[in-house]
DNA sequence: GTCGAAGTTGAGGAGCCCCTCAGGTTTGAC
DNA sequence: GTCAAACCTGAGGGGCTCCTCAACTTCGAC
């Protein structure tokens, strides 16, 4: 967002709405792993154009999915507007899962960082609009009172390679594994945990050795 | 197990051996995706010697990971045998999860199949174990009644996805995330599930495909 | 100790993907 | 219309891993 750079010149910038466009629909097909100069076929452009505009795939993810924060964002306020509080962090958790399930990149990105993680800016904000979900369910008395904003990670990374394994068999069979794991969340679920919840710090580095 | 093929002369049954104790360790260190010659070098045989006893990757993982098979009967044994039902379940995923996060590489395997499915053959009474083991605690009230043997996969998956993800950072930190699962899978936990359980076929195609 | 079968070796061809850069093209300010 | 800066192009070098195969070595039955 807060590029500082030259403005591109208009065939350049068309050139990079190609990229971009092509590189969504080829992460949605097949993850975030895919050959780059297949995204440069699609796009009608140049490998070379594609490593002028993107010198690392990092960058190409990241325009990408730039817009999935904003929506992640919003899913967020929705949920925080539910007149149920545990109706509220379910929905959350449900609408991330369903973005992962209709988009093989995503989930690949879902996989390694959690959802809010994409640019570090505004990974704030995500996280702590989280954290209201979170806090705002427990006050309620809803969600287990020992479950922490880093306990989130281990729902997405479940969630995501259940959604990998299953993509192509049963594409809805994600849903019940959530359920489960929602149901070992609810407040009267809890037994004692056996371990501390990681720590801020770790989910971090977890998230920058991508 | 079955081979059928002629015995192997002195020399070569050597080499086997080396080249599995050599892939034993590669793969725990560094996983199911190495390059080959670096388990023929540590192996101190030549790459041609590889192919030639292993002629396919997963030949090799196949031979060094057949004793896990029994491994995981053993332990299903032995939960089956503890006097509460619902720690005879917990006890099994947790020595399963146990062998996952201290081994890369059957961790990398068990992210596929479900860790019962390495030799076709021998899979059946895995599978036959692991519901002896889930209809005792479900007969005891302990376990939810709608969870069956396919379900068990998410299980794995989760904790599989988990484990790659920590072991660097916190490599004790599966343990919270499995309480958090085991306590949704306790009957008294249950709501109704939005969505049936996989087939066992389905499951069986997503192991077919690797 | 002979000798044929069994086994081993490792250089190298093939496939894949990454990324660069010298040369050609387009843009837009003047 | 001119021209310098910005941009595009794609052939090709580099790195990695896979896997083969013709020449060589070892085994073990006799």
């Amino acid at each position: 967002m807060a590029t500082g750079s030259a403005p591109l010149r208009k065939d350049a910038r068309r050139n990079r709405e190609r990229l971009v466009a092509a590189a969504r629909e080829v992460f949605a097909e097949r993850g975030l792993d895919v050959a780059l100069d297949e995204v440069a076929r699609r796009a009608g452009v140049s490998i070379g154009t594609l490593y002028n505009r993107f010198p690392t795939r990092a960058d190409l993810v990241e325009a990408v999915f730039a817009d999935r924060v904003e929506a992640v964002a919003r899913i967020a306020e929705h949920a925080l507007s539910m007149d149920d509080a545990w109706d509220g962090f379910t929905h959350f958790v449900e609408q991330i899962c369903r973005m992962q399930a209709a988009d093989r990149g995503y989930n690949d990105l879902a996989a390694r960082r959690i959802p809010q993680a994409v640019p570090t800016a505004a990974q704030a904000h995500g996280y702590q609009l989280m954290t209201r979900i979170l806090d705002r369910a427990q006050r309620a008395g809803a969600l287990r009172a020992d479950f922490t904003v880093e306990d989130m990670a281990f729902v997405t990374w479940a969630i995501t390679r259940t959604i990998e394994a299953t993509a192509e068999v049963n594409p809805t069979a994600w849903r019940r594994h959530l359920a489960l794991i929602l149901d070992g969340l609810r407040a009267p679920a809890a037994h004692p945990l056996p371990e501390p919840p990681m720590l801020p710090d770790q989910v971090a580095r977890i998230m920058r050795d991508c």
